[in-house]
DNA sequence: ACAAAAGTGTTTGGAGTACACCCATGA
DNA sequence: TCATGGGTGTACTCCAAACACTTTTGT
């Protein structure tokens, strides 16, 4: 429980953590949900936030993310790479924001800028998703967009989202943070069409990737799928 | 002066405000200097700074970018991208730097988030550099890797200058920003090396540049040089 | 006349794109 | 045996890179 010597409340971070499911581009969202009804008019939160937190006092922003992570996933060592912060003097303005912030941190919230970050995992981990005492789970980038998120959390991911395709666009080995250790070349192809926005050529594909060094093919096969089974790879370093 | 129920002590903004004068890439610098000596230990500043504010309550990040450039300019609609947030909490821990602050600003400063824009100007506009009640001068990028600047200004300009090279990279018209209204291919050239640190073929680069509709030969010509006049070019659109 | 930079075409290699058929496997 | 995706090669196009000489102007 955050505690007001201990919490910055002026600076948050928030995270757009994405998946792969082998089909789609997901999101991890927090259900926000407060089940004490303290007043009359008091609504009943049924929706959906990033996973974020307003910072420690002595805190490194990165610190913070990587902490959000960790509380969330259980995880160390998650790719992050913060990509903007939020400023809007106006997007702390909901009332129904407002409301849950001060009930979920006991503290006194004015204006909060968040910085943001994009976080990339392997969606095939087991994760344990219990953070913010409450439960999260994936969505698809896509059915996001017609979804009303709690405070500006909808730009956040759009913005998230341009940011790691530009990314991935420079430093294309981001790509093997969002697979399994041992994928097929359909998925990395499937993925990369999905972040690029194209559909490439499976020949010119497979030409371009054979000329990685860093993919190597393993002496495996996919098991339990109805056809010919793929050959498995891996990334080394 | 600042105020302490006006701003908001938390938050600050910072400009790498690029130049270029024909044949390198500066910053402009603000001179930090405190004349008036408090009391015995008190150093005299004589270093400098990334202009920059700590913004007001209810004032969007971008904005305050905005009126930190206004006030050390007088100039309007000046291109700006928010880069990256600052928030190690030892990065205002030098004694030299939370005297600064609290002497310029009069208030209680603890732990500040900066957030960092860069921003192109025209080095030939004539400008009144009279912000913060001190003087603002160019630097060549290369000299200010060996300067000691304030707080860390340092880092932030390295990164700025990491952000608007790949800025540029895919939007290409950014460089129009640095160059006078009127400019000859040379020192679109020149610019471009020197933002991609490469060093061009001069058949090649008049080519490309010739692909380009929004480059507009003039009928005129540069005066003044001991050779050969070159053609002068604007930008449309 | 000389110094200094402006301006101008061609060739070559590599990368990207388009395109169709047989193979292996499980049901 | 059938349905499903896996895996493979060639030809064409286009862009980037290499490369040298003549022109214009001021001193």
């Amino acid at each position: 429980m955050p505690n007001s010597t201990l919490y910055n409340p002026h600076i948050s971070v928030d995270c757009v953590v994405f998946g792969f499911d082998g089909e789609k581009l997901k999101v991890l969202l927090i259900e926000r949900r407060l089940d004490e009804q303290v007043d009359e008019q008091s609504e009943l939160y049924n929706d959906k936030k990033l996973p974020g937190s307003i910072i420690l006092n002595d805190e490194d922003i990165d610190d913070a993310a990587s902490r959000v992570l960790n509380e969330l996933t259980g995880l160390k060592n998650i790719y992050l790479s913060q990509f903007k912060s939020f400023g809007n003097p106006t997007r702390t303005n909901n009332p129904r924001d407002i409301l849950w912030l001060e009930r979920t941190t006991q503290l006194k919230i004015g204006r909060i800028v968040t910085v943001a970050y994009v976080a990339l995992i392997k969606i095939d981990r087991k994760l344990v998703f219990n953070a913010e005492d409450s439960s999260a789970n994936w969505y698809d980038v896509n059915e996001i967009e017609k979804m009303t998120l709690a405070f500006d959390h909808n730009t956040i991911i759009r913005t998230g989202l341009e940011h790691i395709r530009h990314r991935v666009d420079v430093e294309p080995h981001l790509l093997f943070e969002l697979l399994p250790k041992k994928f097929t070349i359909s998925q990395l192809r499937i993925l990369h069409d999905v972040l690029h926005q194209t559909r490439s050529d499976v020949r010119n594909f497979q030409k371009k990737v054979s000329q990685m060094p860093y993919l190597v093919m393993l002496d495996e096969t996919e098991e339990g799928v109805p056809h010919r089974a793929a050959r498995l790879y891996k990334y080394k370093k």
